[in-house]
Order: C-alpha cells, then sequence, then structure tokens
DNA sequence: CCAACTATACTCGAAGTCGACTATTCGAAC
DNA sequence: GTTCGAATAGTCGACTTCGAGTATAGTTGG
C-alpha cells in the first residue's frame, strides 16, 4: 500500500479522514462512532459498522489511534479509541490533501444520460421528469439544514455546499427539459 | 444478491448498466470494451479491465449476454460479448431507474470542509484557493468538450451535465472564500 | 534482424467490504 | 416476572476489486 507517507488516493481515503476527523475532536468508543455516522452524518455514510471495526483495528495496528476499555455505570464494556500523535499527523495530511483537491465527481446519474438514445425520446422526458421533481423534493429539507447550522459552522458549509449542486442539478434539468430531444 | 429482478441500488448497478450499455449499441470484444472505457469515456473510468473480464463472466453466466469468438486478420483471437433478449431487457430496466433517481451524491470534497476548523483559518483559506485554482483550471477543457460535441448528442449531454456541476463548484467556493471564516 | 511494443486474452491472489450472525446486560413494557 | 429492545462488542464468510503476472503473435523502429 503506496498509501502511507505520500499523497494518498483522496477517494481511497476518505473512510479513513473520516474516522481520524471525529476522533480529532474527542475520542470515542466503536459503537459511538458507527451511530454518529449514521445518524448524524448520513450523508457519510457509506461506510459500515463492521467495515468501521476492520478500519479501526488496522489504524491501531498502523499506531494511528489507540485503545483503551472503560466502563461507564452497568453498560458493557466500551474500547475507546484516540488519536496518537502520528494519528493527528495522518489526519492533518489528509485533511489538507482534501481541502485541497479539485474533484468534481462525475454524478453516477451520468451513465444513464450517455445512453439515453436507446429509450423513446418521451419515455426518457418523462423519467427524468420524475428525477427533477424527487431532486426539487430535496431541498426544502436541505435548506432547513442550511438554516439550522449557524453562518461559518463546518456543518452550514457543508449543507450550503450540497445545496450549490442541488440546484446546480435543477438548472441542467431544467435545461434538458425544456429542449426537444428529437 | 436482491439484484436480479427487482429495483437495484443505483450506485451498485453502474458497472453493469456500463457494460450493457456499451453493448446496447453493438457486440463488442473484451479489449475493446476496456479501451474505449479508458481512452474514450474517462469519466467513468472506475472500471478496471480486470474487473470487467470478472463481470462479463459474471453477466455471461446470468444469461445476460452471450460470447462467441471470431479471429479477424492474424490478429489473436478475440472474444465477442452480445446483449441476449434478457440483457437488453435488463438494460432497459437500469437505464430507466438510472435516468429516474435522483443522487446528487454529496462530493467526496465535502468530509475535508466538516473538519476544516482543525486547521488555522489562514491555511484553510489558502488550501480552498488552491482548490478554486485547480478547478477553474480544468474549465476551459470541459466546455471545449461541450462544444465539440453536436447539441443534443448523450456526450453533450454529458458534457454539460459536469460543467454544471464545476461552475456550481466554483460558485461555491468564491462563496466561501469572499468570507471571513474566523 | 532483433527488440520492443500493441493487440488480445486471461488468471491468481491479496486485500477490502459488508450482511448476517453471536454474545451480554440493562431497563422498560406488559 | 418475563420478554424485548437497545447498548456494547465484535466475528465470519461470501463476494468483489484490481494490480501484477502469463501467454502469444503480429508489427514496427532502429
Amino acid at each position: 500500500m503506496p498509501d502511507a507517507t505520500d499523497a494518498p488516493n483522496v477517494a481511497d481515503a476518505a473512510d479513513e479522514l473520516l474516522l481520524l476527523g471525529l476522533l480529532s475532536g474527542s475520542s470515542m468508543y466503536g459503537y459511538q462512532l458507527n451511530d454518529v455516522i449514521e445518524h448524524h452524518l448520513p450523508m457519510f455514510w457509506r461506510l459500515k459498522p463492521s467495515t468501521a471495526y476492520s478500519r479501526l483495528d488496522r489504524l491501531s495496528a498502523r499506531g494511528l489511534v489507540e485503545t483503551k476499555t472503560e466502563r461507564v455505570g452497568k453498560r458493557p464494556e466500551r474500547k475507546v479509541y484516540d488519536l496518537t500523535e502520528a494519528g493527528r499527523a495522518r489526519f492533518e495530511q489528509l485533511l489538507r490533501a482534501n481541502l485541497r483537491s479539485a474533484d468534481v465527481p462525475s454524478p453516477v446519474g451520468d451513465l444513464g444520460v450517455l445512453f439515453y438514445r436507446a429509450l423513446p425520446v418521451d419515455e426518457v422526458q418523462a423519467l427524468l421528469a420524475e428525477r427533477r421533481t424527487a431532486t426539487a423534493n430535496q431541498r426544502p429539507r436541505l435548506s432547513e439544514l442550511v438554516e439550522r447550522h449557524p453562518p461559518l459552522s463546518a456543518g452550514r458549509l457543508v449543507a450550503e455546499h450540497s445545496l450549490a449542486h442541488l440546484d446546480a442539478e435543477l438548472a441542467w434539468l431544467d435545461g434538458v427539459l425544456e429542449r426537444d430531444l428529437t
């Protein structure tokens, strides 16, 4: 894995950045990490619990996190993960790479567009109209999310970012729909 | 795999859609498929050759494509893949799902933004400025790509789509950069 | 004329992902 | 009281991906 020291592939390193980033705020135990990812960061929930555990193991083996166990009340034992020095360094390195990198990944949706001629024009129009509706339906939720975060918070920036792309998507769809694709 | 008949996960099915879509135009041999993906569809080149082969095998096992071998001139034998009836049906099903689906996937870049407070403000600004430049640098290539395709071609729509998102990205970056993140 | 490259096909194996499963204990609902 | 769900930890195995390697024959550059 040529992933340890030099410029890492941004997409591959995403899970690692997510975990290290969460731990950079404060130490957390595994269940908590998974819970936060699943319930408070649904946008980033591609990292499933079982994967997270093995990932944490590997991070630990590489000396980027250290663990201890604790017990609060009568609940089961928790394994608490904590960034090491090396872990923090790695985190900052990944963070810099991520902030710096310009990846505007072409959405998967493009694939369908690529082959749109395989279907009758009317059907394509109808399908895209459906997509437009579904996309538009996400807008209120998102724009409410924007407003729920204080102006300069990370959450605000992320929400605004998503909103910007959602609006771009809508505009593009409108542009396509008002043309006659024949 | 609950992937055979009912509504499939759009992202998971992307590779399949790509292969079936290419074959829906005309039959192709493996080397050719990989060549097209790598050199003419760089946007969709997440499907590496060795993966493509095993994917094609599986498609063949599921009866979605059929193969024959041919030999042209004195070049090595080619294995030609062709859609079956079932394959075409499957392709159209996937295509419909894809065109209809509204996925504006949050770019990986958001992850960095999520943790931006871990770095000093000036550095974040500098990194984002770098990103802005890098992003802007991609624009000429893309907008030239738009113009190189005839108005209603699939390639044109895809290129316009990418361009729309790239511009959204630039606008968002500008918005962030002109604020004082302190 | 030889070396190197391109066209064509894979195979194999290391590594990674994730769904489904296994445990345990507490608190709450019935 | 007992059952049930949630809080906590995983493990295991099926499946996937993809880099590196293997094979062969023509073609082309020096």
